[in-house]
RNA sequence: GCCCCGGUGGUGGAACGGCAGACACGGCGGAUUCAAAAUCCGCUGCUCGAAAGGGCGUGCGGGUUCAAGUCCCGCCCGGGGCACCA
């Protein structure tokens, strides 16, 4: 029988600092004894030791934002369970934590609050990184890093100056992305449908001067994951993000001489350019305007500009557009074509100008029906009558071959992109040996928009002097420190701040200091590096440190850092490596005998992205449901919220199980209806007054993300009071799929209490066998070392739920054994420490406990990793499965290394599988030892 | 429109092309209890059947294979990204 041996605890006197066992499993005195015990001891510092194999791990530092978040939890706790496991595994492991410090948001929230953002942020920073410690993680606090810390940003602002003197960073004028709401200009990743990805405010256009890292340098290198496992899905929007594009570029000239550049992906249809457009902010819509046309041109331009990107890219399904009244010439024809304005044409994307080809584009098609211009067909689809350009009716995309196109006409055309495409690739040929165009790469992305108009930010160490010149300020002038006796008025108050501004230049001169701030982002484009060595004064980070550490090995966080922070960061190290920061890093590496190749090229070797944890799922709603069936659903014209049965005749009613947009599983209490709720259909929500519509259905039962205005929001502190940190993290890992995230479920947790509450129990149970034998030692071996494959197997994939789940069934299987009381002591103990050592990354107190209550001296955590013993594991008997044709007809218990003979005598032998084969012709039998016959008949 | 990822019991989720539904929650039945909670034992995809056992089942339709949740083709639905991108 199961005991308890509470009463028999004693702490033992040799080792008073090692925190008392309670009678029962109480968490709350465990685990808040063993972090300060963790802490005392430094169990978690972490030293470059070149004798042993090193491990860097890495998750996202969080933004603080005021309280630790279950999300906090769900993404960094099987990230430290990962860094354990490596440890365990005998890796030297650097698992570090710091916080992105800087930022639009903190300023905004402080201000909000009337509190000053550096002591909203540093209050945060304290509050966070103690409710961090209750996670019982193994963050080596001595190497934290904090982004608004002078001695952080002193580096931030120094490799801006470096990337500044390589020609990264510049200074230009461009058309940028201007938030009126937030009084400053933002990054092109920042803008998500135009409007700003935080506030969900519209952004304007805006022509303006400001700094910029050139990141298109990097593009091609950006687009290449060769030697890095990151998912496929953020490989894919980075690629799409960057959007490189293969095409030409070609001159077109103006009757007054100008030269209008355009990009074209498809130089092979040149000849059938028949108009040009614009964009309206293009620079020489001015001087192509003739008189007659200059209201017109002025007045659209003007309305272009009014409206916000939103509306250019919504509101407009019908092309809008005005002729200049000006012409240019095709260089590949001579031919005159009108030049248009139309806000189709972006001024952000290629040149801002385009050569229009009606008859083979589907926008310029319908632009040229709108306003009556001539369309030219250049390529002639096979089997088919010659197009028609005054009759077609759509353009055509298809391939054909070349026609109308004088020296590259009968060419073929086909679906490939680029010089794949035979008529592209004699087009770009011919536009070469006549000077009018050339070969040409086009990307979507746009340098780095990198200076923000804000206060809460790194300083950008620049000066402008009075001629005009902008100067660096001198290296051992940095960092320029944030002044912090400054009023907040919506605006930044720098510029207004005449102690921070007013600056001298090298020649003693007076001068005004930049009073731009630098993105966030760039702060965390290199917080991995600081982590080496945070105190490290003679540079960002310390060569030894960063010689044995890089590059990072694990990388995690979350997939909505795709084309900000994880393009960045990459560009981050190329451009680094490229100004020379790892030479003398590189050497140390080699003097090592280590292979610096390719260490430098990315920041993170493996990167895998947690989902998000959503707000609890709302069911449970009783719902009333008039409508018709149209056989596989029922179609809902009058659906009410909390109605009674007598509310609509013959409706259906019944208790709502799931939604999935504007379709209901309805459980009826018989059988489960799917309800489709259509956007005409009558919706009444008893507690939502005025005309209800799907819409208002869709919020009222959304599974949204959690947010303190929807009042969904789980809180870490009250989970770990309640249940400990064991069972939480346990939890977190258990209930989702790491990688997919999921709605946060309030009843399950109880099932990785009971199994923390087990594993107690086994853990301090005295066993002593009653029937010892010797096949009850050889089966608990065997699923002892079974579940060390999988445990392990698992973990290295980061599929916690699996291993969580490996352990709980061994968990079944240590249970069983307590009972049956037939396995040896030996064997019994090997189980207990196994699970013990098992279960440590995931529940490291409750496991120290256990360890040390067992007589250890040492850390569960300083103990190796167990290893399978692959002979205990094995299977001796396995169960066959005997099929005809394909269907199990039954199952044989066999020997595991039975061969293929013996297997089919086996299967033959069995009287279920005679009478499914009596009577008819073995065509084939098909033995796949030692698991499975197929007899086919 | 293009790109990426998904769709499996009441729920979260398992399944190297080879026993679909591991593990857990919930549910049902039982034990214990004066009673309840906790705990323990059994059952739990749907369906026909008293049972033995059978049939059906991984979004839909085809295909490959002795064998398909898994591979291929075509759809539908959901999530994410890009998008008047020249």
């Amino acid at each position: 029988m199961l005991q308890r041996r509470f009463d028999e605890y004693l702490p033992r006197a040799e080792d008073q600092s090692i925190p008392l066992l309670p009678m029962t499993y109480d968490h709350r005195a465990i685990e808040a004894a063993w972090q300060q015990r963790w802490e005392s001891d430094g169990l978690y510092r972490s030293v470059v030791d070149w004798d042993k194999p090193k491990h860097y791990a890495l998750t996202m530092l969080p933004y603080p934002s005021g309280d630790l978040h279950i999300g906090h939890w769900y993404a960094m706790t099987p990230s430290d369970a990962r860094a354990r496991v490596m440890r365990m595994k005998g890796y030297n492991v650097l698992f570090p934590m710091g916080f992105d410090a800087f930022g639009l948001n903190a300023e905004v929230a402080a201000v909000q609050r009337g509190v000053h953002p550096a002591k909203w942020t540093w209050g945060n920073i304290e509050r966070m990184r103690s409710q961090m410690k209750s996670m019982g993680a193994m963050f080596d606090w001595e190497r934290e890093a904090i982004s608004c810390d002078p001695a952080y940003y002193k580096w931030t602002e120094w490799l801006f100056k470096q990337m500044y003197e390589h020609d990264v960073a510049y200074r230009g004028e461009a058309m940028v992305n201007w938030s009126p709401t937030l009084q400053t200009v933002l990054a092109n990743e920042q803008i998500i449908d135009g409007l700003d990805e935080r506030t969900g405010q519209p952004v304007i256009q805006k022509m303006m001067e400001q700094w910029f890292f050139s990141i298109t340098k990097y593009a091609d290198e950006l687009l290449e994951f060769e030697g890095i496992d990151w998912p496929d899905s953020i490989q894919a929007q980075q690629r799409n993000w960057i959007g490189r594009s293969e095409g030409a570029r070609v001159d077109f000239t103006t009757e007054d001489g100008d030269t209008i550049t355009v990009f074209t992906t498809r130089p092979d249809t040149l000849w059938g350019a028949t108009f040009m457009v614009l964009a309206p902010e293009h620079p020489l819509v001015e001087t192509l305007t003739a008189d007659g046309q200059r209201t017109a041109v002025t007045d659209y331009c003007e309305a272009a500009a009014r409206r916000t990107e939103l509306e250019r890219l919504e509101g407009e399904v019908d092309k809008t557009g005005v002729f200049t009244g000006g012409y240019a010439i095709n260089p590949v024809n001579s031919q005159r074509v009108p030049v248009w304005v139309a806000d189709y044409v972006l001024i952000s994307y290629g040149t801002g100008a385009i050569m229009a080809v009606p008859a083979h584009d589907e926008r310029d098609f319908e632009f040229a029906r709108k306003f009556g211009l001539t369309v030219t067909p250049t390529i002639q689809p096979a089997d088919a009558d010659p197009l028609d350009g005054a009759t077609m009716d759509e353009a055509y995309i298809g391939p054909g071959v070349v026609v109308n196109s004088g020296p590259i006409d009968g060419i073929a055309v086909t679906e490939a992109k680029g010089r794949a495409n035979p008529s592209i690739a004699a087009a770009i040929d011919w536009l070469d040996q006549h000077g009018a165009g050339k070969e040409s790469i086009n990307y979507r992305v746009r340098d780095w928009l990198i200076s923000r108009q804000r206060y809460w930010g790194s300083p950008i160490p620049m000066v402008h002097r009075e001629d005009g010149t902008i100067e660096a300020t001198a290296d051992a002038n940095l960092p320029v420190v944030l002044p912090e006796d400054v009023e907040f008025d919506g605006r930044s108050p720098l510029g207004r701040h005449e102690p921070f501004f007013a600056a001298v230049d090298s020649d003693g001169k007076p001068a005004r200091r930049e009073t731009d701030t630098l993105d966030t982002f760039m702060c965390s484009s290199w917080y991995w590096f600081r982590y080496l060595s945070p105190d490290f004064a003679s540079g960002p980070f310390d060569p030894e440190e960063a010689a044995y550490w890089l590059p990072v090995d694990v990388y995690t966080g979350g997939a909505e850092h795709a084309v900000m922070h994880l393009l960045y960061a990459r560009f981050f190290v190329k451009a680094m490596r490229d100004m020379g920061h790892f030479e003398e890093t590189r050497a140390i590496m080699e003097a090592h005998g280590k292979d610096a190749d390719g260490a430098f090229d990315e920041p993170f070797m493996l990167l895998r992205n947690q989902g998000q944890i959503l707000g609890e799922e709302r069911a449970g709603d009783r719902l009333v449901i008039d409508g018709e069936s149209d056989g596989a659903r029922l179609i809902a014209s009058k659906l009410k919220v909390d109605g009674e049965a007598a509310d609509f005749e013959g409706a259906v009613v019944g208790e709502l199980m799931r939604r999935t947009e504007n379709l209901l599983q309805v459980d009826t209490g018989e059988t489960t209806v799917t309800v489709e709720v259509p956007p005409e259909a009558v919706v009444e929500i008893a507690h939502i007054p005025g005309g209800n519509d799907v819409n208002q259905l869709k919020q009222h039962l959304e599974v949204q993300r959690m947010s303190k205005s929807k009042g969904n929001v789980v809180n870490p502190d009250d989970l770990v009071d309640e249940y400990g940190a064991d069972t939480v993290r346990a939890y977190l890992m258990f209930a989702f799929e790491w990688l997919k995230g999921g709605p946060w479920d309030n009843h399950n947790i109880i099932g990785c209490r009971r199994f923390i509450e087990d594993m107690w129990r086994i853990g301090t149970l005295d066993y002593s066998p009653k029937a010892p034998s010797d096949d009850a030692d050889i089966g608990l071996r065997r699923r002892i070392h079974q579940s060390i494959q999988k445990v392990d197997s698992e973990m290295m994939a980061f599929k916690w739920n699996t291993a969580v789940a490996a352990l709980m069934t061994l968990r079944n299987d240590m249970l069983d054994a307590s009972r049956n009381e037939a396995v040896s002591v030996d064997v019994w103990n090997e189980g207990v420490e196994t699970m013990i050592k098992l279960l440590a990354p995931i529940s490291p107190h409750i496991t120290e406990q256990l360890w040390r209550d067992r007589g250890n001296q040492s850390s569960i955590h300083l103990q190796a990793w167990p290893e399978a013993d692959a002979d205990a594991a094995r299977e001796d008997t396995i169960t066959m499965i005997v099929q005809v044709n394909g269907k199990v007809r039954d199952r044989i218990d066999v020997a595991a290394d039975i061969n293929a003979t013996d297997a089919e005598a086996a299967a033959f032998a069995s009287g279920k599988v005679s009478e499914w084969t009596r009577g008819n012709e073995i065509r084939k039998v098909i033995v796949r030892e030692p698991k499975l016959v197929n007899i086919v008949i």
